[in-house]
RNA sequence: GCGGUGGUAGUUCAGUUGGUUAGAAUACCGCCCUGUCACGGCGGGGGUCGCGAGUUCGAGUCUCGUCCACCGCGCCA
């Protein structure tokens, strides 16, 4: 139909008859010449209707509005001297229309494309025509650039691109699950994967070798800025490798992927423990584009006056006091900034926000006078504090302590503009705990997931067992993670008879697993990167639904074709499903 | 489930202490206009103030409930 796209027309092109097909991104009818910029995916260029060499053309023009299809025919002409404009790539030439054709019309838009301030869910309702915009088509131009860049990638490491079902049973990731009921086995249920962890172990018993997949996964849980309930992820798997051997072929892969959207990296990244990250930056995702790590104090409170401090330092193994230093922070904070921060902080479970003012005079701060003279003098040289700096305290149960300050740290930073939005910091953290102690001490929760292998099983303090589990972490957001795998029949049965999961339980969720380590499982590991997550980051937007070309609202819906909603009745009999509950009524909708 | 912010013309917004017929820009319709590029000029149409109760002589404005969207918590890699 079309002879080029708009902008590969120059000032070469003069003299060339070219037919042109696109949208009328504006017109201006003069009475007599009309002018339209048409626009396809590559840009805008500027057609003139004149009576006097088309009255035909000139006749359509006229009827023409914004977003109708066009189908024009005409010579590229050098625009007058005056004339040109600066704003538009082909702002230099222009084209003379001889036939116009109206292919198709368009009703008044529901919105202003292009207006920045269009409320996001009218945008979604019409996602069609929010997608012509060039930015959202640039935006999915480079996802499509690193989705070819990952598969190339991984193809010249030998790696097979193998797809795994979505129609599956549960995989225990520990989200809900999306259920699909089964019409052949009424009250019976599929599940969507979670991810699509143990096919791909299967693979690699079946001597595949290297597997990827770019996968959809499925996590009915609710959404936020960065979490979509459908979401993608890069999903790969290894056989006869070190945690070395996957972690080196994700940073090629996160490498080549950065290199395709214009971002040399460099590898290999830098490592932190679990622990370690915990007590620094207190969580596992840590933001290294700043510092403001949090220091320990706990040991400087033990013979401290107030009884509350001094009981929380006599455990010290589940307690913690951490100390956050902000350099200058006493000039740049106001009192007002302060009590900010510690409602911000009372609402992730702090009890209160101490802090200690440097001055010229000295020390400021009321917890100081419960403070030992020596412990102080300790505390102004493990911190090296200097005048004009202040230091926060966060005391108590350790989780919380790591919670509140490590978001205290990112608050901080936010706050004094410290975070720079071009640098792209990556860690790997390393060493993950196999299990987490749940709600005491009998409730044991893996970590990571059930099929990680654990470094030390034999250990008898169960939270002194690591496992052989590594996330990758972007700017402070969790990018992807991965494991080495249990190959081995009797470990997996261990891990799993120590997380409660019964003999009974394991065989009917996972006895093919159980199954397939009996015949040669090759030792394997692998990882899985979020895809959506990462061209986030990649292309700077502020949330997910930005990189997804049919996001879903934060209820979980779809604007667009209004999922979910209710089916036929008769549907529901094949299934031998009946709904207890009225759905709430849509009046609103 | 919880906390916060928002919802007024197709869209983006304004709307004073509760007080006359709810405004602007843009879009839309009509007329005019041969060098604009966010073209311009004149005129016009367009409102269940998210929805439902309540208080009041009177509600866009106050109260309660409810729905939708967004941000966060819980939940979730």
């Amino acid at each position: 139909m079309r002879t080029h796209y708009c902008t590969d027309l120059d000032q070469n092109s003069v003299g060339e008859e070219v037919t042109l097909a696109g949208w009328v991104n504006s017109y201006r009818d003069h009475g007599g010449v009309i002018f339209i910029d048409l626009r396809d995916k590559s840009g805008l260029i500027q057609l003139v209707c004149d009576p006097a060499d088309s009255t035909d053309a000139h006749k359509t023009a006229s009827t023409v509005r914004d977003e109708f299809v066009l189908i024009a025919k005409g010579k590229v002409r050098l625009r007058k001297e005056g004339l040109e404009n600066p704003r538009l790539k082909t702002g230099k030439i222009e084209v003379v229309v001889d036939s116009l054709r109206v292919e198709n019309r368009s009703d008044p838009l529901p919105f202003t494309m292009g207006d920045p301030n269009v409320g996001e869910d009218i945008r979604l309702k019409y996602r069609y025509l929010d997608l012509r915009r060039e930015d959202m088509f640039k935006t999915f131009e480079l996802r499509s650039k690193a989705a070819i860049a990952a598969r190339n990638l991984l193809d010249s490491l030998g790696f097979l691109e193998v797809e795994t079902p979505i129609l599956t049973k549960s995989t225990p990731e520990g989200a809900r699950d999306y259920l699909v009921p089964s019409r052949v086995h009424n009250g019976e249920f599929y599940a969507l994967p979670q991810s699509p962890q143990l096919f791909k172990q299967l693979l690699m018993i079946g001597g595949f070798d290297r597997y990827f997949q770019i996968a959809k996964c499925f996590r009915d849980e609710d959404l936020r800025a960065d979490r979509q309930p459908e979401f993608t992820q890069i999903d790969v798997e290894m056989s006869f490798c070190t945690q070395e051997d996957v972690m080196g072929v994700a940073e090629d892969l996160l490498k080549a992927v950065f290199s395709a959207c214009g971002h040399e990296i460099k590898t290999p990244f830098k490592r932190i423990t679990y622990r370690e990250s915990m007590e620094k930056y207190g969580n596992d995702r840590p933001d290294l584009r700043f510092s403001l790590e949090l220091s320990d104090v706990i040991d400087l409170f033990e013979n401290c006056e107030s009884p509350i401090f001094a009981q929380i330092a006599q455990y010290k193994k589940l307690n913690r006091i951490k100390a956050l230093k902000v350099p200058g922070g006493d000039t740049l904070f106001s009192r007002k900034t302060i009590k900010e921060l510690e409602s911000f902080v009372s609402r992730f479970g702090a009890k209160g926000l101490a802090y200690i003012q440097v001055k010229e005079e000295g020390l400021k701060g009321p917890i100081l006078k419960f403070l030992p003279e020596d412990a102080v003098e300790t505390m102004k040289s493990r911190l090296d504090l200097q005048v004009g700096d202040i230091v926060f305290f966060g005391a108590g149960e350790r989780k919380i302590v790591w919670d509140y300050m490590g978001r205290l740290r990112t608050e901080v930073a936010r706050r004094l503009d410290l975070i720079d939005d071009n640098r792209f910091e990556f860690v790997w953290v390393i060493d993950f705990p196999m299990f987490e102690l749940e709600e005491g001490e009998l409730h044991l929760k893996a970590l990571h997931h059930p099929f990680t292998m654990p470094k030390n099983i034999d250990e008898d303090d169960l939270e002194a067992i690591d496992s052989m589990a590594y996330d990758v972490v972007l700017n402070g957001i969790e990018l992807g993670g991965g494991s080495i795998r249990i190959h081995k029949l009797d470990i997996q049965q261990k891990v799993f008879k120590m997380l409660g999961i019964s003999d009974e339980e394991a065989e009917e969720k996972f006895g093919f697993l159980l199954d397939a380590l009996r015949f040669g499982a090759p030792p394997h590991g692998g990882f899985a990167l979020g895809f959506d997550r990462l061209m986030m980051l990649i292309d700077k937007k502020e949330s997910i639904r930005d990189v997804i070309a049919f996001p879903k609202t934060q209820s979980a819906t779809c604007l667009l074709t209004r999922a979910p909603g209710p089916v036929e009745e008769e549907q529901l009999k094949e299934l031998g499903i009946r709904i207890r509950k009225q759905p709430k009524t849509d009046a609103s909708k």
